[in-house]
This record gives structure tokens, C-alpha cells and sequence, in this order.
DNA sequence: GTCTATAGTAAGATAGAC
DNA sequence: GTCTATCTTACTATAGAC
């Protein structure tokens, strides 16, 4: 019989990771402090480096966790039948996210230092890039279905929604009183009118698009 | 006579500001050294201490500069006639600085910063809002004049005018070769189709929204 | 106002017992 | 695998001459 057993082994792995995933978005990478993430997952100096070579690791692990989330949610995306559906289903599931302090603050984290670490940064570019070749993949089967603009390149498109994700990253941080729910639906409304066919062929006078992207007679 | 030239000491100042941000860009707050500061501005660490009482006042004075400029840049698109034009030229202008990597680094550095440093957040926020709120009298006169979508809340619309401008950032982070021209005509196009009155009454069959947001018959 | 030299502090990582 | 104790390094800010 081993005396390690593996299950174990990656719970407190994931405990630990959870610890530094607080301490990070609080502080930030730099002023986290090894000994800050070992007080916060109730361990030791010594047994925080038996399960990371350094803090470095760490941080990194954090973001490996999150790009196999954001590939489950691709799968999930795909097994709508709906296209559309499917976008706004991603789009509002990562938005969500991204509208709680604590994962903007993590999320700003990881960009700034990308900005300093290549190898960080193919990581995080490898997950922004499964996203957006799902993007892809939805927005082509969307117009195809004739509910999105053909003129739109899916690859210019598809990127711009990623993009669109991390616009209301500086007021989460700036405004901690915003909205979610009124955040999201501005964002509904901008998705609609950015990815709309541009104009139905006669339409009736006065003619309305719906909250749900649907053309009604006014 | 004085021994002390304020406009030499102001000068300096600058010097020693534009330094550090070209540090501040390359390696972030907590990893630039002061001593690395010095050695780009050419002055020694007596000197920096002199100017400036800390490091991060180095820092803070960046982000005041920066808003003077963006002040002085509100006052531009005041003298402009046309709402519409003046909305574009800020939100170019802008969005054309942050398409450069260096200006973007530090605009992500500053956002990590303002999580954890609630005074450089207020000063941030002054500066944000400044924006938001010449957008918004932009934005009322543009309605007025019949350019933009009376539908539209001022203030969230401009709210999101500004998250906008944000929206690249991540892309320009991580991928170094993005062509800042190409991403901002999407951002026009992505303005026109945000802000433009839904429909116009009676549109021509095939109508189109031309780059300029006129409408043409097709 | 500018410099050199350094005081003082703190944090990442390791050694080695249990 | 987990712990305590500590080694080592590096940086901010100051002191004090010129």
C-alpha cells in the first residue's frame, strides 16, 4: 500500500490554491507574503513548499485550475442546440464571474503580470484562446442560423466578445456598489445591437429589436 | 534672486516621472526598484528622496499627470460643434493611447494597485469619472441632435463608453502584434451600432449604417 | 540640491528534527 | 508529510558630506 494517497494529495493541493487564490486577490502577487498563504490554509511553511517549488507555482496554479473550468463550460456551450443561446450562455457565465471584486481583482493580478512573464502569459493566452475558438465556432453556426450578422468576421467578432468580458473590470474595482444584474444587462443590449443582422429586408415602420434579439412589428 | 528655478524643479519632476513610468510599465510597482528608477532618470537615490517622499508618490504622481491630460483633452472635445465627432475624438483618442503596450501595462499596473490602495483609487476614479461625465453632456447633446439612441440612459451609456476603451487591454497584454488600427474600427464600428437610433422610420429595403453612422439606401 | 554609504527590515526558501 | 528555526538576499529610506 502506498502511503500517499493521490486523492488526498490534490484536495489539499486545491485547499492551498484556494488559500493563495484570497491572499492574492487582496494583496496582490508580490505583497502575499508565503507565510501570509500558509497562516490563511491553516499550514506550515515547510509543507507549503512540499506541495509548490515556489510562490511563483502558486500563483501559476490558480490560473491552470481556471482554465479547465472555462473548458468545461466550452463543452457545455456546445451541447446547446442553439447557437445564440450558447454565446450569451458563455458570455454571461464568464461576465458573472468577473462582476465579483474578488475574481476582478485576481483576474487584474494576472493580466499586470503577464505583462511581465512569458511563460504566464502563453498560459493565460492559451485559456483567453479556447474561449475565443469557441467564440468562433458559435458565432459561424449564428449566422449560418441567420442571427448574426454575415458581415461580421467571426474571428474579429469572436475576439471582441472575449474583450468585452474585461470592459467593466476597472469599475468593479473603482465602483464596489455597481450592479451585477444591470451590468449584465447592458451588456445583453450592446451583444444584440454589436451582432444583429444590420437591417431586417422591410421592415415595418417603427419596428423594435426585443431584449431577446427577436424583430417585432412596433 | 531665489536659488531655487521652480520651472527647473518642475522640470526635473517630470523627468524623473517619465523614468519611472517606463519602469512602472516594465517590471510593475513592487518590482521596480528605486534604485532602477534613479539609474533611468540619471540621478542618484539622495535625489529621488529629494523630489518625491516615497516610492509610491512616484507612482501616484504619474496618475495625477495623467489626468490633467485627460482633463485638457475634455476641454478639446467641448470645442467641437458636433456631439457625435467629439464622442469619437475622446474615445479614440484614448483607446489609441492604450492600444500602445507601454500605456496599457500601466494601466493594468494601476488598476491592480487601486485594489489594494483605496486613496490611489479615489484619485483613479476622479479621473475616470471626469471622462464619464463630459460623455455623458456629449452623449445628451448627441440624442439631442438625433445622432444617438434616445432609448439610451445617458449615464449608463457613458458609463460603458468608457469600459470600452478598457476592453483591448488583455489583447494588447498578450498579444503583442495586434494592429491598433484594425481594433479601432471595430470599436467604431461597434460604437455606431450601440449608440445609433434603432430604426429609422421607413428605412430604405437594404439600407445600410455606413463607417460614419449615416444612413444610406442600399 | 546632489551625492555616497549604510542602517534597518522583511521576505523567500531551506535544513533537518520528528 | 509536517513542523520550527534560520539562512540569505535585497530593497526602501536616511544620514551626512560636499
Amino acid at each position: 500500500m502506498r502511503t500517499v494517497d493521490p486523492a488526498k494529495h490534490e484536495a489539499k493541493r486545491r485547499a492551498i490554491l484556494d488559500a493563495a487564490a484570497w491572499c492574492f486577490s487582496e494583496k496582490g502577487f508580490e505583497k502575499t507574503t508565503t507565510a501570509e498563504i500558509c497562516r490563511t490554509a491553516g499550514i506550515s511553511t515547510g509543507s507549503l513548499f512540499h506541495y509548490f517549488p515556489n510562490k511563483r507555482a502558486v500563483f501559476v496554479g490558480i490560473f491552470e485550475q481556471d482554465g479547465d473550468e472555462t473548458a468545461a463550460l466550452i463543452a457545455a456551450a456546445h451541447e446547446l442546440e442553439d447557437p445564440w443561446e450558447a454565446i450569451l450562455h458563455v458570455l454571461f457565465t464568464v461576465s458573472e464571474q468577473l462582476l465579483n471584486p474578488m475574481a476582478a481583482r485576481l483576474v487584474l493580478e494576472v493580466a499586470a503580470q503577464c505583462a511581465r512573464d512569458a511563460e504566464l502569459a502563453e498560459l493565460v493566452q492559451g485559456n483567453d484562446r479556447a474561449l475565443r475558438d469557441a467564440l468562433i465556432g458559435l458565432v459561424r453556426r449564428a449566422v449560418d442560423a441567420g442571427r448574426i450578422d454575415p458581415g461580421l468576421d467571426p474571428k474579429t467578432a469572436a475576439s471582441w466578445l472575449v474583450a468585452l468580458i474585461d470592459a467593466p473590470l476597472s469599475r468593479v474595482i473603482l465602483e464596489p456598489d455597481l450592479d451585477p444584474a444591470a451590468e449584465l444587462a447592458v451588456l445583453k443590449v450592446l451583444l444584440i445591437r454589436f451582432l444583429r443582422p444590420v437591417l431586417p429586408i422591410s421592415p415595418p415602420a417603427g419596428g423594435r429589436v426585443s431584449d431577446t434579439g427577436e424583430i417585432s412589428p412596433g
